[in-house]
DNA sequence: CTCATTTAGTTTTATATCAAACTATTTATC
DNA sequence: GATAAATAGTTTGATATAAAACTAAATGAG
């Protein structure tokens, strides 16, 4: 029956990460925003030119769930949509220069998220950790 | 970098997760809830009577969120509400007859996905997980 | 070249979810 | 006992989310 406490606990922890990211972004002044919309601007920020499709594998949601959140963004002011010009189906997606001022923000809460996270939490076990969930991700 | 992989994993394996459960529930014949019905079921068949705030505690959602859960549960005859006699706030849930002949089902989908999740995984290992996984559970 | 199939993204629909506000009840304080 | 504060659960409002259906465009097959 413990063995079960696992999965509850991944559900927890994930909710405590999420909580505590928009937390820290309220913080920043940053509170029109979720955590699924971070991880756009996240990948963003580490590739600048996206698309639809690329979004959906790298935050692994649904394609129709990026189409929304990628206009709130637009709307938002934060990231660009533009039609590619070999290809019309797809589409683009970059951050604007106020999704870009962003970048500081969302390292330093990136950085103080894994700070708590792996509070007294030693390398060692980092790599166990990720061997097996890993393990545990590819038994699916 | 790598390290930030593990919420990553996280997110994906609760999906993997939900998403098998719901696979399975559908193949016994059981589409009309979700995990998250399937989870106050469970809770329901390891302690027979449980309050509303029990339960929002038990599966770790809002109140409201429980509010709306039950009400479906009960509405598919699965679960029953009644209200206490000695503190007219508070509201017993229950499982129906209807809601407890599930209980065989959600005992073999719940092992059978035990037995995905932990399929190559060593009983040290189990163990080691659960450990961490506290450890950073407590962090936050 | 024509038609069938696949693909990228959007639209539509339904639902789970949270949080604030609310109602009714109980408990605490004076 | 009267009033304030706390509590249990519900209602309300907003939103993220998935999946099906759809549109437009590209690719594949004959």
């Amino acid at each position: 029956m413990e063995t079960r406490d696992v999965i509850s606990l991944i559900s927890k922890i994930r909710e405590k990460v999420n909580r505590f990211i928009l937390s820290e972004l309220t913080k920043n002044g940053i509170d029109d925003i979720g955590t699924s919309h971070g991880d756009i601007i996240y990948a963003l920020m580490k590739t600048p030119k996206l698309t639809m499709a690329d979004i959906s594998k790298r935050i692994n949601k649904d394609k129709s769930t990026v189409t929304a959140l990628v206009d709130k963004l637009v709307r938002l002011g934060y990231v660009t949509k533009e039609r590619d010009k070999e290809d019309a189906r797809v589409v683009y997606v970059a951050l604007t220069d106020k999704g870009s001022e962003l970048e500081s923000i969302f390292e330093s809460v990136s950085a103080e998220m894994l700070d708590v996270f792996y509070l007294n939490v030693s390398e060692q076990e980092k790599q166990e950790l990720l061997r097996i969930l890993k393990k545990i991700y590819n038994n699916f």
